[in-house]
DNA sequence: CTATAGACCTGACGGC
DNA sequence: TGCCGTCAGGTCTATA
């Protein structure tokens, strides 16, 4: 599923076939995927401009263009960017066709439709987008002051794009993990420490993934057709019924707002107070589980 | 404003 | 072998 280690990775990969190149025709081969725009507004948008720089925000792909707009990409659940000679039959379940200059193909691969393509002129879309969670600015504090406003879930409120862009389910579950941060846990609750730890692991497993070139589950495939393969090092995400690779313990998986949601049930404790109630830790462990 | 459930989609997979 | 129910989850929309 692409999340922002998986973007990162194919607006990487799709730079050097796209960068400086003029954009000669697009085909649109099933309009909900560009629905944001009229197929017309679209494929004028995109003709006969050349890219000019081409970046990721948030989980968004984003080509700047010669005619000061931009094409947003959103990849959503199944989504891919695939570029391939001319003269090749296009990847099944092709949305979008782009050919370039040089004769290029870009296709847009998205089985379950779910992924979006739009040009836009301005900033409004990017705009409601949290803080990138790699870059300098995005401090521990920020972090801790973001979600202390909260009074949600931490798992859902990891997951919402405007207060921090680019985490998903499955970093989130493994961030948390990481932390040893229960999912259930209000936003608003942790610790001081608990926000540090917390800020570390985002940031830890989100550039150890980029350097994995992300996680191939389901569909992700990178532009040049290679997988990536951050979802070997996986501790939790996927990985219901094995043991936790900490202490053990059988991972288990819960629905949070909808979203599987992996963790151990050992060592990302519930209760609060766990460390100041070390000793008791077996029994409060035991009646968390019964009231779930 | 915040929080949450449901809708959108369709392939993969397991059980029978 | 083949049918069918369940699962997968990013984000928009509607509702309380």
């Amino acid at each position: 599923m692409p999340e922002l280690p998986e973007v990162e990775t194919v607006t990487n990969e799709i730079r050097p076939y796209v960068l400086g190149r003029c954009i000669e025709d697009v085909k649109v081969t099933w309009p909900g995927t560009v629905k944001g725009n009229s197929a017309e507004e679209f494929i004028s948008g995109l003709k006969g401009q050349t890219v000019v720089d081409v970046r990721r925000r948030g989980k968004f792909i984003v080509w700047e263009l010669s005619n000061g707009k931009r094409l947003l990409t959103h990849l959503k659940m199944t989504g891919a960017l695939i570029a391939q000679e001319a003269g090749i039959e296009p990847p099944p379940y092709n949305r979008v066709e782009i050919t370039l200059e040089d004769g290029m193909k870009i296709y847009f691969r998205d089985p379950r439709k779910f992924g979006r393509m739009r040009v836009v002129e301005g900033d409004a879309a990017l705009d409601e987008l949290g803080p990138e969670p790699l870059e300098p600015e995005f401090t521990a504090e920020v972090l801790e002051s973001i979600l202390k406003k909260r009074k949600g879930l931490i798992k859902p409120t990891l997951l919402d794009q405007t207060l921090i862009a680019g985490i998903g389910n499955m970093y989130a579950d493994e961030a948390l993990y990481e932390a040893k941060i229960h999912p259930l846990r209000a936003a608003d609750s942790l610790s001081p420490a608990e926000y540090r730890t917390l800020h570390t692991a985002i940031q830890h497993i989100l550039a150890t993934a980029i350097k994995a070139k992300g996680a191939s589950i389901a569909n992700y495939v990178r532009p040049g057709g290679e997988l990536g393969h951050a979802h070997f090092a996986f501790k939790v995400a996927h990985r219901r019924g094995e043991n936790c690779s900490r202490c053990g313990e059988a991972l288990e998986r819960i629905v949070v707002r909808g979203r599987g949601t992996y963790f151990c049930p050992k060592c990302q404790v519930l209760n609060v107070d766990s460390e100041a109630e070390n000793t008791k830790s077996e029994t409060n462990l035991k009646s968390q589980d019964s009231k779930r």
